[in-house]
DNA sequence: TAGAAACCATCGTTTTTTTCGATATAATAA
DNA sequence: TTATTATATCGAAAAAAACGATGGTTTCTA
């Protein structure tokens, strides 16, 4: 048992069989079953079920594969080290919800990918509230999120910008919530935990106002798609509309929220947890980087 | 990278040096340096400096230590790992006070490693004080210790009997107390953190009872041997000195501590982390185990 | 229900990696 | 200086890993 068979164990739960996993590490077939069954002999039992043509893990299988994590998450993490003097490598793991990774972290990962072309990127995309936990477990070193200030003592966060939230819609629809008064009839969102959709359901239920059951879209895209489609109002950081404004496809609205300067764009990672060199050299790049300044800077 | 490489890497900080390392592994001195040689190569830097004819660790060998630590024992947990009606296998780390590993776990060692000749039982001595954190750390999967109840909700705690606390001394010892009252001179002990030696001071101090520098002692049996010599009194559990007292070598006391059925030993392992068959065959043993019955067995 | 397709296991062969042992080289210690 | 105690190097032998062709099942599909 070596590493490389912990690292096809894993790979073959991930594509649900050993055809897949061959075909993604580059192997042939009968080497990911020699893999296997170099793991089985070893623990003296099987770690999948062959049920016809497909796998399942069995009770030791699933044992297995919690200690695999932990061990290929060391194994990472060993690989990140590197000399002195020498360039960082090895994986940085970012988990960010995917309007930060698309309008604020693209050039910055072009930057750095650039600079560093030894560490690999892995984003893992989740809403705020699924990823500050990750930050504990080590499923990823860093986060990238817009919501309110964070606080926690064991997290170093950083403020990277303030972030203007507007309110969004087609010109025809606002124009109708004029006349409805405070009537909002569809609120597009997306899903449940997301930071935009608690932030703007907040400030709804703190306004009195009162709201259908809102849509939930998944991606960004399909929020603006939606409301560009005029199938209700959304709540969104103004740089990702920008475009479609100046375009003229969606009217933006600044509500006085009531806390307009508290969005803040922030970094947070882990204060006791070992800091690899390829994460250090990000974390800096994101500092110093000036993609959106905070007003203080402007 | 493989785990035999680190295997070897820890090998060496253990023993000092690539030869003793080659030695205890069983491999020619060349494998070592191969070995070694690989793990500088993948992470682009030295890990041991060889100055002359000795070695010492870089700081990239200092980080890498840390992390393979994890590793190693992560790997140990996969190892432990068997499948259903399989043979329990692996390792167990049993963190302990040598007054208990002697006199109440000897058999129950002898009884476990017969019928389980597959796991590895290892060792870890210390006082309770610096047991307890090992368990969190998960240095130690088990400890057993002497001392009042522990009372932790993170911990699964098990009562194996009561322990008889006994104050001992020579018989001349003995006499001269009684003509000084309670003027105690010396107090010889194990070393600072030491259960008994923490119970002792306790009452000493209730009681309101003056006590010169005590005098710190390694090892059970050093303890033993200089109250025998006559350099003080200790106190212990009882089970220690049993062969003493009827060798008429010491006399025991015992004291109205006014705590005497609240010593218990006890042991306890985590809630929450993964119990190897082979740990829980061993929990299993020492709960049946009628080496100490508890006073309701009695 | 026959045939094709998808999948894992087996096995002999080739390729790669690991290990070894002999020897070289360097730094103490006597 | 010389003996001793280290690690490094290198070619050969041994072991292990990977491959590819093949075979046996199960599961679609026509």
């Amino acid at each position: 048992m070596e590493i490389r068979n912990f690292i096809t164990f894993k790979k073959i739960i991930e594509t649900g069989s050993f055809t897949r996993a061959s075909e993604s590490l580059g192997y042939a077939q009968s080497t990911i079953t020699a893999h296997i069954q170099a793991i089985e002999e070893a623990l003296g039992g099987q770690v999948f079920d062959r049920i016809g043509r497909q796998i399942i893990l069995t009770e030791l299988g699933r044992q297995l594969e919690k200690q695999v994590d932990r061990l290929l998450h060391t194994y990472q993490a060993i690989e990140s080290l590197s000399g002195y003097g020498q360039m960082p490598k090895g994986t940085i793991r970012i988990g960010t919800e995917e309007s930060i990774a698309l309008y604020m972290l693209g050039p910055l990962f072009k930057a750095y990918s650039t600079q560093y072309p030894d560490v690999e990127i892995v984003l893992i995309n989740a809403a705020y509230r699924e990823l500050e936990p990750k930050l504990y477990t080590g499923e990823v070193d860093i986060i990238f999120i817009i919501d309110k200030a964070i606080e926690s003592p064991e997290l170093n966060v950083q403020v990277l910008s303030q972030v203007d939230m507007v309110f969004v819609a087609t010109p025809d629809y606002l124009q109708k919530r004029d006349a409805q008064s405070e009537r909002i009839s569809r609120i597009i969102n997306t899903r449940k935990g997301g930071t935009f959709r608690d932030i703007f359901e907040e400030y709804l239920t703190s306004r009195g106002t009162k709201f259908e059951n809102s849509v939930e879209a998944w991606s960004l895209e399909l929020v603006k798609q939606s409301v560009i489609h005029g199938m209700g109002v959304t709540f969104l950081p103004k740089m990702t509309v920008e475009s479609e404004i100046q375009a003229g496809l969606l009217v933006a609205d600044s509500l006085s929220l009531g806390f307009e300067n508290e969005i803040l764009a922030q970094m947070a990672y882990h204060k006791d947890r070992y800091i690899s060199s390829a994460l250090q050299a990000f974390i800096d790049m994101a500092s110093d980087s000036a993609v959106y300044k905070t007003n203080e800077d402007a």
